[in-house]
RNA sequence: GGAGGGGUACCAAAGUGGUCAAAUGGGGCGGACUGUAAAUCCGUUGCGGAAGCUUCGAAGGUUCGAAUCCUUCCCCCUCCA
């Protein structure tokens, strides 16, 4: 296929294949899109990558960055992104009504949240090259008919091929009518702006395909399905997300991001380099190959990532700081240099109702826990008596865990 | 619309009148070992200083005593229509 066509044109649409082939998990169909990139080389017309956000977490974390990162590269190869952030499904919210579902959000909270999203995303994309939709524009004004004539494009076999259907339907647990309408209605956005290529985790395999139905059904040249991993989050064994708590955040301080890389689980590693680090693929490999033959220590490869993710979310001398900190508090097992102050009166006091209103513990009962569990330390010394009374003095440090510290000051 | 099954802590799942703040497993947290990795081991896992208080879908009731029995209500699932 890229035989026919003049050298400078096919090298040009090799290198950009490559480019949006790495880490990709798939490409449908793959045809097409070289199509769509001879087409852009020789007119100049940039290709429309869209990308669908759901409004109501507005928590940019590692997992998106996966897909945003991809989009970036589309970017630099001369592309627009469409970003598609999905106020009006939010609107609508959920009206099964079930305990944990997404809330209904107002017109203010979605604005509101898609003010925050800007901020997080654009540490990854090209403000200039990215275009922001709301997808109310043009499904809410869509009447009855309308949505029956999208429905009546899919049968509910097909339906029930979107895994998390068919998982559910197999296992009996419930599947409301509306959630069928949350694929056709994100597949209507790619009708409404003519998307070319979609990008999602491999769990949106489905709905991107439906992308591409829905537009050849209203006439339109139909869009690539672009796959990225899904990763997992700090626990190494389920996705990332903000629900589980085992996330990177784009927005948390530096010393977060840096540590937190630092407990992921050594297997995820190379995951992480070749999908996060921004590094080339070669150097990418050749990590994997030293650590493969011990010529690098796990430690040293994870703290390298640690290093690169912060300073792509914040700076360089942010990460060298959170670095620096990380070896004396984690390896040097000294004190951070700076952590909270909590200030008291200089009453004896027990010591778990310090932690608890300090906020170093929930509650009173997990206080006394920690303690009993050795977890507490004052000054560098275990306290396990849980009815242990002490007299606040100023500098004093109260340590729980490995990383929770707070610097006592009293004030009369 | 009819028949049946079910809702227990973060999750899964025992428990069917007191010995149940509720077995067990997973997860979480803390400790040991380490590289804030993995594996392993140990402890812990409602609140309260305590007395005690609240908790087993919700509200009432029976009983000296209820997660367990009764009533009403809400929700979920299966089969039939």
């Amino acid at each position: 296929m890229l035989r026919e066509l003049p050298e400078e044109v096919a090298s040009e649409v090799r290198h950009q294949l490559e480019v949006i082939m790495r880490g990709a998990v798939e490409v449908i169909p793959i045809e097409e899109l070289i199509v769509k990139l001879r087409r852009h080389i020789e007119t100049g017309r940039p290709l429309n990558i869209k990308l669908g956000l759901d409004p109501s977490a507005p928590d940019i974390h590692l997992g998106h960055v996966v897909v945003l990162e991809k989009l970036r590269q589309f970017q630099e190869l001369g592309h627009i992104v469409q970003l598609v952030i999905g106020d009006f499904t939010g609107m609508i919210g959920d009206p099964t009504g079930k305990s944990e579902t997404r809330k209904q959000l107002t017109v203010e909270q979605v604005k509101e949240n898609a003010k925050t999203y800007q901020a997080q995303i654009f540490k990854v994309l090209i403000p200039e090259r990215t275009e922001v939709h709301f997808n109310s524009t043009w499904l809410a004004s869509l009447n009855f008919s309308d949505v029956v004539r999208l429905a009546s494009t899919i049968t509910v076999a097909r339906m029930l091929e979107r895994e998390d259907f068919r998982k559910r339907y197999a296992e009996n647990t419930p599947i409301s009518v509306h959630e069928f309408f949350y694929p056709l209605m994100q597949g209507y956005d790619s009708v409404a702006l003519k998307s070319d290529v979609e990008l999602g985790g491999t769990d949106q395999t489905f709905n991107l395909l439906m992308g591409r139905s829905l537009q050849k059904e209203f006439g339109i040249e139909p869009q690539i399905a672009l796959t990225m991993p899904l990763i997992e989050g700090l626990d190494g064994v389920h996705k990332m997300s903000k629900s589980l708590g085992n996330y990177i955040g784009v927005m948390e301080p530096p010393n977060e991001v840096y540590g937190k890389t630092m407990s992921i689980p050594d297997d995820l590693m190379n995951k992480y380099y070749v999908l996060l680090s921004g590094l080339p693929l070669a150097e990418v490999k050749d990590i994997e190959e030293r650590l493969e033959n011990g010529a690098l220590h796990p430690r040293d490869a994870k703290m390298r990532l640690a290093f690169l993710l912060t300073k792509r979310f914040h700076d360089e001398q942010a990460a060298i700081t959170a670095q620096e900190e990380f070896v004396r508090v984690f390896q040097n097992k000294a004190l951070p240099s700076e952590m909270p102050v909590f200030t008291v009166s200089g009453e004896a006091i027990p010591l778990y109702q310090l932690l608890t209103a300090s906020g170093t513990a929930p509650s009173n009962s997990e206080a006394r826990r920690l303690m009993t569990g050795g977890g507490v330390k004052v000054n560098g010394e275990a306290i396990t008596d849980r009815d242990f009374v002490m007299e606040p003095k100023s500098g004093m440090v109260i340590q729980v865990g490995k990383r929770r510290f707070v610097r006592i000051e009293v004030k009369d």
